[in-house]
DNA sequence: TATTGTTATACTCTATAACTATA
DNA sequence: TATAGTTATAGAGTATAACAATA
């Protein structure tokens, strides 16, 4: 026997899909995706990078974010470009148009943090981030 | 700006993710899906139901458990059957082979419980068990 | 041969709305 | 009219494998 209401990969999986639910439907007159926002997020914060370093940053599979950047790419949103040292490696970076997109939605994604840590304590919400860093990292071994 | 590493939304989901994930691979000998589990899980623990307790106690949207319940009717995991009371109601139960394959796939489920908070203290892993409650619940208001 | 990235296929899940049957 | 559940359609993500180009 197991109670789902007890048991932690439910309580993990069923926070994480409802808070990205939400905020997909908060970005439909944006027309962009979670996936697509965590593109628009690390190429903010980290500046412009591989293909393979976004995969690492986003948690996205290459296939996926291939054709995700794809989409992108032709919304505008990012630019893709071969790099001269290795003709094997892309380059992914923001566009105008997506930076400007980026910075208008910064607010909203601050605001969800909000959200999702009310009531909690400053402790709490630190212990929080580690301990879902640790549960993603045990994981991540297997 | 907007670090994905410190940001909670991220945190959560690609831990959420990635749990589900590996409990799919792991499942593809069992051939079901997460969201199948769910279903067979909560069957198993709080008994036949109707489908609108069955969504609630699985948090799969209704439409999406419609389809799910037939898919798991044909291949003989669950029965569904018009109550006499209600004409509208229909309820859901485990058959043998449901209840047989839930029981395997139990020890398996409490394992991936165990890995998901090795190195936590088991007060850590309360904890943890109720953020994630208030997260879910600070975004079911909305 | 190994690496970087892309494409193809099939399947699951989600979102939305329209629909049937019963109350 | 309201409720319980089903069906239809389109889009997004995942899994797997095969593929091209470069190193």
């Amino acid at each position: 026997m197991l109670d789902l209401e007890n048991y932690l990969p439910y309580l993990l999986n069923r926070a994480g899909v409802r808070v990205a639910m939400k905020f997909t439907q908060d970005m439909r007159p944006q027309n962009i995706t979670v996936q697509e926002w965590r593109v628009l997020a690390s190429l903010n914060f980290n500046g412009p990078q591989r293909m393979s370093a976004l995969a690492d940053h986003t948690s996205i599979d290459r296939t996926t974010l291939s054709r995700l950047v794809s989409r992108m790419e032709g919304a505008d949103l990012v630019s893709r470009s071969r790099t001269e040292e290795d003709g094997r490696e892309v380059h992914i970076g923001l566009t105008k148009k997506g930076a400007k997109l980026t910075e208008g939605i910064v607010p909203l994604a601050k605001r969800y943090e909000e959200i999702a840590l009310e009531g909690f304590s400053p402790e709490e919400a630190v212990a929080l981030r580690d301990m879902l860093r640790r549960v993603y990292g045990n994981f991540e071994k297997l």
